[in-house]
DNA sequence: TTATACGTACTT
DNA sequence: AAGTACGTATAA
């Protein structure tokens, strides 16, 4: 009696991220026209072909997808005019996210404390989102989120499935990435890794540019330039460079260092 | 529609 | 703990 047909057997739940995990199909490795030589990218050697190359951001306003396919339709929150620096802002910037009344503004200057990453810039975003979250719980539905790999870690650049590991010679029923391939973040617990809070299901429609993310990477290693914008309807969280004023806009509130790369936005 | 792959439950 | 199997979300 192997589970028998229906009922439950293999928890409703999952369903995941159909990634295209771009690997064996696309063998399109996106070559990006590097031009900001600021980012510190890990170094990697893509030597055989089985890794994807570092992410290196342009500076045109191309919206990139999940795999870094361009995608026409998606509009980014960013570019109004802050995509090359311009910088237009005041007032009327945050109106343009339109932020539900209630927001929560948290400033961090270089008097962050003792808070030197951004992993811990994004555990303090997460904790804020925790108290306004149970404190105006909207409705309480904790709908569970899938998460998505983090493209970036060792697993995820891999390319090539390894074709003798039980995923993959258990393929057709098991439905499993292949072992070398699957993302280092998500083989820990959901909601593990160290704060991470399961505020989801944001309808909010977000997106991001090529060239923002580039910056995003840029800004997060000087603290004193982040603003975090908290949104109490839950799982809205903004992150704007004072600098620029670019924002980033996220569904959910992670912590996992996938969190800087773009892929992780989608 | 098809292909990929996350989450979960069952099995070994 | 590892393997197996299923439902199914998501992208192409
Ligand atoms: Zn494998
Ligand atoms: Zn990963």
């Amino acid at each position: 009696m192997h589970q028998s047909s229906s009922s439950g057997s293999g928890g409703g739940g999952g369903g995941g991220s159909s990634d295209g995990g771009g690997a064996e199909k696309h063998g399109h490795t996106a070559s990006l026209p590097v031009s900001q030589g600021t980012a510190h990218h890990h170094a990697m050697a893509s030597s055989n072909g089985n890794f994807l190359p570092g992410y290196s951001g342009g500076t045109d306003c191309g919206v990139m997808n999940k795999q870094g396919h361009t995608h026409a339709d998606m509009i980014g929150l960013s570019e109004g005019g802050s995509c090359n620096g311009g910088g237009v802002m005041g007032g009327s910037f945050l109106g343009g996210l339109g932020l539900p009344p209630g927001v929560i503004v948290m400033a961090m200057g270089s008097a962050g404390g003792g808070i030197s990453d951004a992993s811990s810039a994004f555990q303090m975003t997460a904790a804020a989102v925790s108290l306004s979250s149970s404190s105006s719980s909207s409705s309480g539905t904790v709908a569970k989120r899938k998460r998505k790999r983090c493209g970036v870690c060792g697993p995820c650049r891999r390319l090539i499935n390894c074709g003798v590991c039980s995923s993959c010679r258990n393929r057709k029923t098991g439905h499993q990435i292949c072992k070398f391939r699957k993302c280092e973040e998500l083989k820990k617990k959901p909601g593990g890794g160290g704060g991470v809070l399961e505020v989801s299901s944001c309808t909010h429609t977000h997106a991001y540019t090529r060239a923002h993310a580039q910056h995003w990477l840029d800004v997060s290693k000087c603290m004193s330039h982040l603003l975090f914008l908290l949104c109490v309807c839950a799982s809205l969280s903004v992150c704007m460079c004072l600098l620029c004023m670019c924002a980033c806009v996220s569904r959910c509130v992670c912590v996992c260092p996938g969190s800087l790369n773009p892929d992780h936005w989608q």
